[in-house]
DNA sequence: ATAATATTAGTAACGATTATCGTTATTATT
DNA sequence: AATAATAACGATAATCGTTACTAATATTAT
């Protein structure tokens, strides 16, 4: 996977990284029909889901609702606005107290976790 | 939403209530069909959906997959084998060490969280 | 330049879930 | 107990996010 490259996906890939909003395929997809006019929903899928197995994105899997990405690789978590749906990051220290598990009682391998926190933005609490 | 009651909201409940193993709305629908033939998969659905929304039981989003039900209500972890796909309550100390957050540098209001491990279950490991 | 092939655009297909709708079961009222 | 009101049902169509397919195009190696 990922042996030539393209401009789709080096568009793609620049465009999640100028931006900090977690969006989704479709909003990616959106933003560079203006730049890519003829660029395919289905090439932003494909390349998004390349870069992610690769290790050079981050996906989000985001319950109900669509997959969201992120350029930022580095453990952290996010946060959820359940009213307005934006995702953002979440600069709590529970990435660097979780770490520590008691893995003694447990005998399989933990590869890594996902952290997802639930509440109403700053935003949709002043309305 | 949910003021008469129904037998197969009752089965459905009664079902989940007797398993550890966090099924989906489809394994719910199989093992019901046995005892009740003509019960529906959209009627596994909106019940699993009403009890989750009333609190209830609770919805695990599952990243790709179907979402999985757990009728165990308590704030607990989850562990995810990326092999076979099962689904376990995992006893991590993580949960109890989450909430104190320092809630100082966020203006917004947290309701809660999900947190999942991924990994290798150890009947996997041992193949 | 030529050849090999990964990637694309366009579109069809898919799986999970939700919506619709005429019928049935539950509950309240007479 | 019969009647009326309506929530919930079963069957199935529709929706949504995503993946799969295919002929054409772009990239890379020769
Ligand atoms: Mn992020
Ligand atoms: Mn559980
Ligand atoms: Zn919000
Ligand atoms: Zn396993």
């Amino acid at each position: 996977m990922l042996q030539k490259h393209s401009k789709q996906r080096e568009a793609i890939l620049a465009e999640l990284s100028a931006r900090k909003d977690h969006p989704t395929a479709d909003d990616i997809y959106t933003v560079l029909r203006k730049s890519h006019p003829n660029i395919s929903l289905g090439t932003v899928y494909r390349n998004l889901s390349a870069l992610a197995d690769s290790g050079k994105i981050l996906r989000l899997h985001n319950g109900k609702g669509s997959d969201r990405f992120d350029a930022d690789i580095s453990q952290h978590c996010h946060f959820k606005c359940t009213v307005c749906g934006c995702v953002s990051d979440f600069s709590a220290d529970a990435g660097s107290v979780l770490p520590p598990l008691d893995r003694e009682c447990f005998e399989g391998r933990i590869d890594g976790y996902s952290l997802m926190f639930y509440g109403v933005c700053e935003k949709c609490l002043q309305k």
